[in-house]
RNA sequence: GGGCCUGUGGUCUAGUGGCUAUGACAUCGCCCUUACAAGGCGAAGGUCCCCAGUUCGAAUCUGGGCGGGCCCACCA
């Protein structure tokens, strides 16, 4: 036994905790432990960006996921992974070293993005550590639990065996199909790499002739530069004014190129003019109706996001470039007669911010259309916390209408490990797995063509988008591919912990990808966070400026405040909810009651005398009972991720309950200074303010493990990660906190009311005849002269 | 345009049919009480967004309206 000898609790103290921590390993992964896996498969934060409240606040639940089911007997798998592919670390490392990585030798790029992550140093790694995470490790390397890179060739091999697969099984298909495409990042994007933002445009009131009726045909369009691709013009079936139109035909200005006319329930009678110019392709609806109405594209726009030949003289211009000059002819030839700004909704890439265009290309794609059923049907298997978060992930399925391009024209990630035969153009991928391929600058590992026997091959040089490497952490982290018998114990994953956000791209490619590989669901639960908002409620965002940095709170209060806090809060599977310093603060408040409600059984532990036996009253049982009542709820709550209630209760608990009430009404007792109470008596009274404690300190442990392990290794000289959850035993009692505070507080409010100092004498004091079997303790908190017991309920107090 | 969520004292929040609506922060008053003044006790503060309905009874259920948020979508 131990005695608390610090005033308060200060952040100061944190360390020693973390260094111990990190010095014994204590949470490595064993894995040849008997033990049932629970495994964790962390969101690879971006490694070149600093960890942001967001993280420090779902990493630290992580952690509690994490540290209770250690608790509870299992193996815990929980590595850090971190994500260094793509067009992020390409744009740092252009920002960083005023380069463009387009257009130089591939070698010389990735030279430029290692650079830049060399540099990036992994500041993450820090704020996790002060944060007290528990990963199994902080090392690097490819043990199950170690930090693991996705851009390490062990990761981007397993990337590319699974391509092998999917090529081998007919699932990845080449095709020429129009796709988003970014003409900043100069690569094709999958749908879920769009948003939309509201832009500025003009709608231009152009007009077009009607050649059978040679009547001007007064067309709104946002996209005048599209005219040249332009295959028909509709109106809606119900327009009075267009009905005549019919059938007949319309006359393209500047190109004079004739195009058919044609009501289409697509045309809104109150947009515009009612009249629309269907080009390929304006926006994805022209993509559907080009193919609904087998109308043959005409595609005005190149890769290299300029106009081409077949926008006559526009030629050569970028698309914002030709929109202005056509306006400029337009006007020139009195053919625009009105334009009006509008807000429109734009498609624009999520990385970058440019304006999607689309254009034909030829991309690789991993079918996808075809497994809707079974998807639906795999997460149906998986359970939602909370349950109203599988919507998010049911609506993007529903709501998916193309296969999925994978492949990027983008130079840092996992190459395509395909090539080309230079004669027949063969494709060629290769057979052996578990090589890492760079095709772009290696020969393919065969002779021949096996079609036409040439010698000659050309590698791809595209790589894979990010998510098709990110979506199969699940598999990674079980070591799929490279440990069968390990793969066996510790697939489906326990949990997936991530933002809302990414519903979408992550958990959706999640189950895509690994249904593909294992035909079964990756995860058996996934937790959906929602988002921490700055004190305003607003969304934190860097271009608005009002990211809050963990670090500045970590120096401040320390982690335990700001864990706390996060629990404390809200529930953050339910919604979002703002950060706010004073809270933090607020919860710096709990932490340093819990140290001095622990300190003071600390001193109080001086009269403990194993010898004697315990003897317990009523308000002891009544303790008892209640603690042991939490314990249940905090078991049931933690299995299934709600930190947030049972934390909220155990804080009202220890201020109210065991302070202000037990400790106040057991001092007398427990220090038995006038040897008013027998010793058996007094041994009562410290046996159960340790009980308490103790259940107190385990039930925090996995929310503020560093202070309830510094107060426990220091009064019990024991670890809490050592020992188990606490089990539930029933106390009987006879009486109820509603009981003891109602009392207490009567004579409180009435001494207060009075001008009576507490320790002074109150004249009489009557109480129900229940409160008997605790009299010695009333006596001793309130000092009555005489006390009377009525079978009333009624408290007086004179 | 569609879907989901949401509206409770100054601020945040609990509360899915029942006594006088929970708690926290902030405010005010009193108090050094053998741990904690970063504490204790107490007080003040609310038309539970609005309207209508169901019900003996509505913050809670239903319909409508207003406000806020998020996601999705083919508006030229």
């Amino acid at each position: 036994m131990g005695e608390i000898k610090e005033k308060a609790w200060d952040k100061s103290l944190e360390i020693s905790i973390l260094e111990r921590w990190k010095n014994s390993k204590k949470f490595e992964f064993n894995e040849d432990s008997k033990k049932e896996i629970y495994s964790i498969d962390t969101p690879p934060p971006y490694v070149n960006t600093p960890i942001h409240i967001g993280h420090a606040t779902t990493y630290s639940i992580m952690d509690m996921i994490a540290r209770y089911r250690r608790q509870k007997g299992y193996e815990v798998l929980f590595p850090l992974g971190l994500d260094r592919n793509g067009i992020p670390i390409e744009t740092a490392a252009e920002k960083r070293f005023g380069v463009s990585l387009i257009g130089i030798p591939r070698e010389k790029a990735i030279e430029y993005c290692k650079k830049i992550l060399e540099e990036s140093s992994e500041s993450s790694i820090d704020s996790f550590y002060r944060l007290g995470i528990s990963f199994n490790s902080f090392e690097k390397g490819d043990r199950p639990g170690q930090i693991y890179y996705t851009d390490s060739e062990e990761y981007r091999i397993l990337t590319q065996n699974t391509f092998i697969d999917l090529w081998n099984k007919g699932l990845i298909i080449k095709a020429q199909r129009i796709n988003n495409y970014c003409p900043g990042c100069r690569t094709t994007l999958a749908d879920s790499d769009i948003e939309y933002k509201n832009l500025d445009s003009t709608f231009n009131h152009i007009i077009f002739k009607c050649k059978e009726t040679g009547e001007n045909l007064i067309i709104a369009t946002t996209r005048p530069e599209l005219i040249c691709s332009t295959q028909m013009i509709i109106f809606n079936p119900e327009d009075e004014r267009y009905r005549h139109l019919e059938g007949k035909t319309a006359i393209l200005p500047i190109y004079n190129r004739e195009v058919p006319i044609k009501a289409h329930p697509q045309a809104s009678i109150d947009k515009g003019t009612g009249l629309v110019m269907m080009s390929s392709f304006g926006d994805l609806s022209d993509i559907r109706f080009f193919r609904d109405e087998n109308l043959e594209p005409i595609i005005a726009i190149g890769i290299d996001g300029r106009m081409n030949e077949n926008a006559g003289f526009l030629k050569g211009l970028k698309m914002r470039e030709a929109r202005e000059k056509i306006i400029e002819k337009l006007k020139e030839e009195g053919l625009l007669i009105k334009q009006e700004k509008i807000l429109h909704k734009t498609p624009i890439c999520e990385r970058s911010g440019d304006e999607i265009e689309f254009i034909g290309m030829e991309e690789f794609y991993l079918k996808q259309l075809d497994f809707i059923d079974e998807l639906r049907r795999i997460s149906e298997e998986m359970n939602f916390y909370d349950k109203s978060s599988k919507k998010i992930l049911d609506d993007w399925i529903d709501s998916l209408t193309t296969d999925w391009p994978i492949s990027r024209r983008r130079i840092y990630a996992t190459e395509i490990p395909v090539w080309y035969c230079k004669k027949c153009g063969e494709v060629i991928v290769p057979k052996e797995k578990g090589r890492y391929y760079q095709p772009w600058k290696e020969d393919p590992s065969i002779e021949k063509c096996p079609k036409c026997g040439s010698t000659e091959f050309i590698g791809d040089t595209r790589v894979f988008d990010t998510w098709f490497d990110s979506s199969i952490s699940p598999l990674y982290i079980t070591k799929y591919s490279y440990d069968d018998d390990f793969f066996k114990k510790a697939y489906p994953v326990s949990l997936r912990p991530q933002g809302k956000e990414i519903v979408r791209t992550w958990l959706y490619y999640s189950i895509l990808r690994c249904y593909h590989q294992t035909g079964k669901p990756p995860f058996k639960d996934v937790w959906i966070h929602h988002h921490i908002l700055d004190p305003n409620g607003m969304k934190m965002s860097k271009s608005l400026g009002n990211v809050i940095d963990p670090h500045k709170i970590l120096e401040k209060y320390g982690a335990e405040p700001f864990r706390l806090w996060a629990v404390i809060e809200g529930n953050l599977d339910k919604g979002d909810f703002s950060c706010s310093y004073e809270r933090i603060e607020g919860a710096g408040k709990t932490i340093n009651k819990l140290w001095n409600v622990a300190r003071f059984v600390s001193i109080l532990n001086r009269n403990l005398d194993e010898s004697v036996k315990p003897e317990f009253n009523e308000l002891d049982n009544w303790i008892m009972h209640e603690i042991n009542e939490i314990v249940e709820y905090a078991d049931k709550c933690f299995f299934e991720y709600d930190f947030h209630n049972p934390a909220t209760t155990l804080k009202n608990f220890l201020w109210e309950s065991f302070a202000s009430n037990y400790l106040e009404m057991v001092k007398a007792r427990a220090y038995n200074g006038d040897k008013r109470f027998s010793k058996e008596e007094q041994q009562g009274a410290l046996a159960t303010l340790n009980y308490v404690l103790q259940r107190i300190l385990q039930i925090f442990y996995p929310i503020i493990p560093i202070i309830t392990t510094k107060l426990f290794l220091t009064i019990y000289e024991k670890d809490p990660a050592d020992l188990e959850f606490p089990k539930y035993e029933e106390i009987k009692n006879k009486l109820s906190t509603e009981d003891i505070v109602e009392l207490n507080s009567e004579v409180w409010k009435y001494k207060n009311e009075h001008g009576i100092k507490l320790k002074e004498n109150v004249k009489r004091l009557s109480i129900n005849n229940k409160f008997k079997c605790i009299e010695e303790d009333i006596r001793s908190l309130h000092h009555p002269e005489s006390i009377e017991y009525t079978e009333e309920e009624k408290i007086e107090v004179e």
